[in-house]
RNA sequence: GGCGACGUAGCCAAGUGGUCUAAGGCAGAGGUUUGCAAAACCUCCAUUCGGCGGUUCGAAUCCGCCCGUCGCCUCCA
């Protein structure tokens, strides 16, 4: 397939460069709740991850939890909890997100605070290669030189020479280049500490991304990902590090970076506030109707969060549901041959990721087997293909749970007296009982072969 | 200020040199079906791709300028 790269700026054919695809997926900071951007980054990365399992790749995905930092140190302190208290309700609370988003876990979901001694070797490595420096303040820091590497800023396309003059960078004692940036960072007293060589303190942000990658898929990695914000810093420093550390070229074959969520025209972000959590966002919506809502435009571009877009997709999945399950008379002696949907869906996914073409697919196929329905077509095999180009997007194509209303003994019950209303030409009492119905979320078709029920 | 992305129908959104008189979804109009609906099906719904120039036999697609929106440069998926 072709996969665009942020390092190279184009697309290029994906191979895996070994037996299995790694991927490398930056994960959440675990100091609030994942709002809705973090679920786009990890659909996008979900749905790669399933397509390459599709096209027969084995795929070893893993993605970390950064949790230890100022602000996880700042909320247990305002919550009266220790960090690890902080840090584990929200990986728990992300695990269900991601869950009730039919997002799959990654094979591997490593902690900072529990890769230290990975993280350690690493900085003294770098240390000895002449990559890297103890503060020269003494304050028992460690910065890594930026300027040893000639490639500096070849992500993000940044000028070494710029970013060492300090443009717009606050100065830290202790730094021999404004630019350069923390591996290791010496602890206050009263902040979670971890002994090093260089005294008690903790890893920077960027170095644990680094010791995870090696640590879990090797020097060279197939695929890194994570959103366009991380391109820089994060992503240009543990390009940067990584390799000067292996010695190994490249640390990531592809760079895959998904565009950002935009709420009320600015970027979803912790610092702005401007957010709508995972668990908001599922409460009104169904994981079919967000993920098709992310992946109907494609996922290098900026999406706006749009409540009743969102709204228009769950009609949408309801089209694809219904498609799925209809039943056929199937007397014609025809069936529905889907292997021209599938090449078209797997030519889309082969170009970039073009989920919104992929989706197109799926719907002319729903719209195929409507037909068929109508023509007396078998539909068996077609309808099992859209399931399974369907999962291939984490879509479920299953009815909304029942929202606490009408059981499904009730609605048959219910049903059941419409039936009899119809029967004796009853309208207005059976009209009534289909208001009802759909008051409570219930869809009533009549078809000749009865009355078939559906939630909504 | 530096670097970068984007601007396609009422809305969302693919398409990046000819098969585009531009995919798909939602909304809308007419019809079939239905006790009436709903769903489904049939027909219709951008001669046009922010604006102005240019390159080309040919541009939504390439180049220039302008207008507008946004991202990164500081923690952030």
């Amino acid at each position: 397939m072709k996969l665009y790269s942020t390092l190279t700026r184009d697309k290029r054919d994906f191979e895996p460069a070994g037996d299995a695809v790694t991927i490398y997926v930056c994960g959440i900071t675990t100091s609030n709740s994942s709002h809705v951007g973090h679920a786009l980054s990890a659909v996008v990365f979900d749905v790669l991850h399933r397509y390459l399992e599709f096209r027969g790749y084995t795929v070893r995905r893993v993605q970390n939890f950064t949790d230890i930092d100022d602000k996880i140190i700042a909320s247990a302190r305002d919550q009266g909890l220790s960090t690890e208290e902080v840090a584990e309700k929200y990986v728990q609370e992300f695990f269900r997100d991601m869950d009730d988003l039919n997002v799959r876990r990654a094979t591997e979901h490593p902690r900072a605070t529990e890769e230290i001694p990975a993280i350690l070797r690493m900085i003294e490595g770098l240390i000895e290669q002449g990559r890297a420096y103890p503060a020269t303040d003494n304050s028992g820091s460690v910065y890594f030189r930026v300027k040893s590497d000639p490639e500096y800023g070849k992500l993000s396309g940044r000028s070494v020479d710029e970013l060492l003059e300090g443009v717009r960078i606050d100065v830290e004692p202790g730094k021999e280049a404004p630019a350069d940036f923390a591996l290791w960072k010496s602890s206050k007293p009263g902040e979670p500490s971890w002994d090093s060589p260089w005294g008690g303190g903790r890893p920077g942000w960027h170095i644990e991304c680094s010791a995870m990658a090696l640590e879990y898929l090797g020097e060279t990695i197939d695929i890194h990902g994570g959103g366009l914000d991380l391109v820089f810093p994060h992503h240009e420093n543990e390009l940067t590090q990584s390799e000067s550390f292996t010695g190994q070229k490249p640390f990531a074959r592809f760079w895959v970076h998904n565009g950002l969520l935009r709420l009320d025209g600015a970027k979803m972000s912790k610092s702005l506030g401007n957010l709508v959590t995972v668990r908001e966002a599922l409460e009104s919506y169904s994981a079919d109707a967000i993920r098709m809502y992310i992946l109907t435009s494609h996922y290098r571009s900026p999406l706006i969060y749009d409540q009743d877009n969102i709204g228009t997709q769950e009609r949408a999945a309801r089209r694809l549901r219904q498609a799925a399950s209809v039943t056929s008379r199937a007397d014609s002696g025809d069936s529905i041959d889907p292997a021209p949907f599938r090449e078209r869906f797997v030519e889309a996914m082969e170009d970039d990721l073009n989920t919104p073409q992929a989706l197109a697919v799926i719907f002319d196929l729903a719209h195929e087997i409507n037909r068929g329905r109508d023509a007396g077509h078998e539909l068996a095999g077609a309808q099992a293909e859209m399931r399974t180009l369907a999962d291939v997007l984490g879509l479920t194509l299953a009815e909304p749970a029942s929202k606490g209303g009408l059981s499904d003994e009730d609605v048959e019950a219910r049903l059941a007296s419409r039936a009899q209303a119809r029967a004796n030409q009853d309208f207005a009492a059976a009209d009534a009982i289909r208001d009802e119905l759909i008051e409570a979320g219930v869809v009533l078709e009549d078809g000749p072969g009865g009355t078939i029920w559906s939630r909504v």
